[in-house]
DNA sequence: GTGAACTGCGG
DNA sequence: CCGCAGTTCAC
């Protein structure tokens, strides 16, 4: 390994960040940032007024904050874009960080290679994403995905192309899903 | 896991 | 426009 992090904790306190690189950062968000409201969302939202980061946020999903994830991914995902990773505790989270920090060192690494290794789990954070989405279950989520790649491209698609995958009316659900988004903020 | 309701598509 | 097949969603 040639990069060195530190990576510290503040016990269940606070959100934490790391810089993996000069434009990205990691954030870590706890069980207790979760459960003792939103706060933490104010702290995500600065970071990514502050600087044009790529955010990658890991959050602990557990039993305690299983009731929060499906709101924590809409508010990191759909609205600030950052990828999520759901780890189940803070080893966890460290040892995907060293990983991300090992592949970015690596001449022609991937930083987001660690994703990929542990297979499903980011896929499935972002099918459910897209699931919020009313009348899209399974199916029609997959098929949005895998026709535009991620949640940012469903929402920059047309009418058009949104129809081709999942019909007409199910393209207006899409777009009122997302036009709902843009005015909340 | 099952059924009702709805969507899209082909005829 | 109707019926069928596939999908979503609430129970």
């Amino acid at each position: 390994m040639q990069g060195r992090v530190r990576i510290v904790f503040e016990g269940d306190t606070g959100v934490v960040d790391f810089h993996t690189a000069h434009d990205k950062a990691v954030i870590y968000v706890s069980e207790a940032d979760l459960i003792s409201g939103p706060a933490y969302r104010k702290k995500l939202a600065k970071l990514r007024k502050a600087k044009k980061l790529k955010g990658i946020v890991l959050v602990e999903k557990t039993p305690m904050t299983e009731q929060y994830f499906l709101d924590v991914q809409k508010f990191v995902v759909i609205e600030l874009g950052f990828v999520l990773l759901p780890v189940t505790n803070q080893v966890e989270a460290g040892n995907l960080l060293v990983q991300m920090v090992n592949e970015e060192n690596k001449p022609n690494g991937n930083p987001f290679i660690a994703k990929a290794k542990r297979g499903i789990s980011q896929d499935q954070a972002v099918l459910s994403t897209v699931q919020m989405i009313p009348k899209l279950g399974s199916v029609k989520a997959k098929a949005l995905l895998c026709r535009f790649k991620s949640i940012h491209g469903i929402q920059a698609a047309t009418m058009h192309d949104l129809s081709d995958v999942v019909g007409r009316t199910n393209a207006q659900h899409v777009k009122a899903f997302f036009e709902e988004k843009r005015k909340v903020r």
